[in-house]
DNA sequence: GCTACTTTTCGTACATGTACAAAAAGTCCG
DNA sequence: CGGACTTTTTGTACATGTACGAAAAGTAGC
């Protein structure tokens, strides 16, 4: 077993498939059918391939996804490093947020801290964006992880809820959507005396958009962590 | 096709399962070969029923983890209502998360707006925490959702990110493990001349566990969103 | 008890990701 | 050219969630 494209010995049967070919085929069925419709099987028929072989290209499905992410990821313009330390940190974390929102099959791929170890050059721009305007507004290195570990949290908790979301009704990011207008009223129906202040809020609960909830959410986030700087290291007790 | 216990009409066959000896059979699940063995199959026949049965108590997998979510809620204990309404929030949404944390089957359920729709009392309970606090501190009703929805996204977001994690790497959480240890150096090798800071951070990248990154993000989160009390309406263009 | 009718239960089938091992198709040395 | 070896390719099989429709098992009116 062997993931190989840089030969490592010199002899055996040699591939009749490449890994860019079959790259190339996952490509041409996001885009001809949705990403829905790629599977292993689609792809391998895409490709000419049996099911299998794919398997000698990539590690398993979520290989396959990282290898597309990163492809794609070659083509996003570079992070705008311009502006004060903060405002880099956004433009970064905005410009990541807004990528991977484009590509709703990458979200099944993003949540584990391992997944960034197998970050391309292009994705390991924008990381390396957000750190670096830690650093220079006056974080220590730690404090500098922490913010970067802190907001892909946020961001892929924002991404997944909006993919997921988007799944069940696919009409996209209506703003007038009440989040209290599921199908079950008997599980969690409001009750002016237990939940008042959501009572209060009544329909107001969807009034703006994902996209808003991120844009605002991210700069408090931000100014919160950047607030910090210098000062006690994380892992302080202190509050 | 409907999903009764509390009957409709009162003619035809009475069901010989109910719902709540599901619940039953998965817990027992849960509790005796852990959240991995959880399917449908193994669950009927705990049950003892036929596969298809269990659709009519719950309408697919995911509507059976939130019930169970529900279940699990209502042996929490309250969220901590004393203190000042920052710290409120922070108290409830720390519950909400550590609640969480400790089945990492409801990830899979966590990410969609419309699961808000139905939580249980129970659960409620921690929305409604985080809403009055974010009200009581001064905020708009616009503000106190866009609070929650914020954390809502953070929480999830970190949350995903362990579940996900430990499941490769079954050990938990490690507080020496390091970001870019992943299999794979030849995607995403980090090089001075490209990403200095991050080489520069070098191997503290995992020097602090998960929860402590948790802890200390929520609370600069809160700060950050709480520092826009009543000022300008999210939605604001400035800033 | 018999006949409609309703509701619950279940058997079968399909798509999916992937493990396993056998088969196929090359290279290299003599 | 012949055999040994290596690597690639693939066929088959299994567990999973769930759609579909038929079978089973009760109730209500007569």
């Amino acid at each position: 077993m062997a993931l190989p494209d840089a030969p490592s010995g010199r002899t055996g049967r040699p591939p009749r498939t490449s890994r860019a070919e079959i790259l190339a085929a996952a490509r041409r069925i996001l885009e001809r059918d949705g990403w829905e419709k790629l599977t292993l099987r689609r792809l391998a028929a895409e490709a000419g391939v049996s099911t299998m072989t794919l398997y000698h290209h990539v590690r398993d499905r979520e290989d396959l996804l990282i290898q597309l992410i990163n492809d794609l990821a070659d083509q996003l313009p570079p992070p705008d490093l311009s502006g004060s330390p903060r405002d880099r940190i956004v433009a970064a974390s905005t410009a990541m947020h807004d990528a991977l929102a484009a590509w709703p099959w990458a979200v099944e791929v993003l949540t584990t801290d391992g997944f960034l170890s197998r970050l391309g050059e292009s994705a390991l721009r924008i990381v390396e964006a957000i750190v670096a305007g830690a650093v220079d507004h006056g974080c220590t290195p730690q404090q500098a992880v922490h913010v970067y570990r802190s907001i892909w949290y946020y961001t892929v908790g924002e991404i997944l809820v909006r993919a997921h979301s988007r799944r069940r009704r696919p009409d996209g990011d209506q703003p007038g959507e009440t989040l209290f207008s599921g199908p079950d009223p008997s599980l969690g129906r409001l009750d002016p005396a237990r939940q008042p202040h959501m009572v209060a809020i009544g329909d107001r609960w969807g009034e703006f958009a994902a996209q808003d909830t991120y844009r605002l959410g991210l700069r408090a986030f931000v100014d919160g962590l950047l607030a910090r700087a210098g000062s006690a290291e994380p892992g302080d007790p202190a509050t």
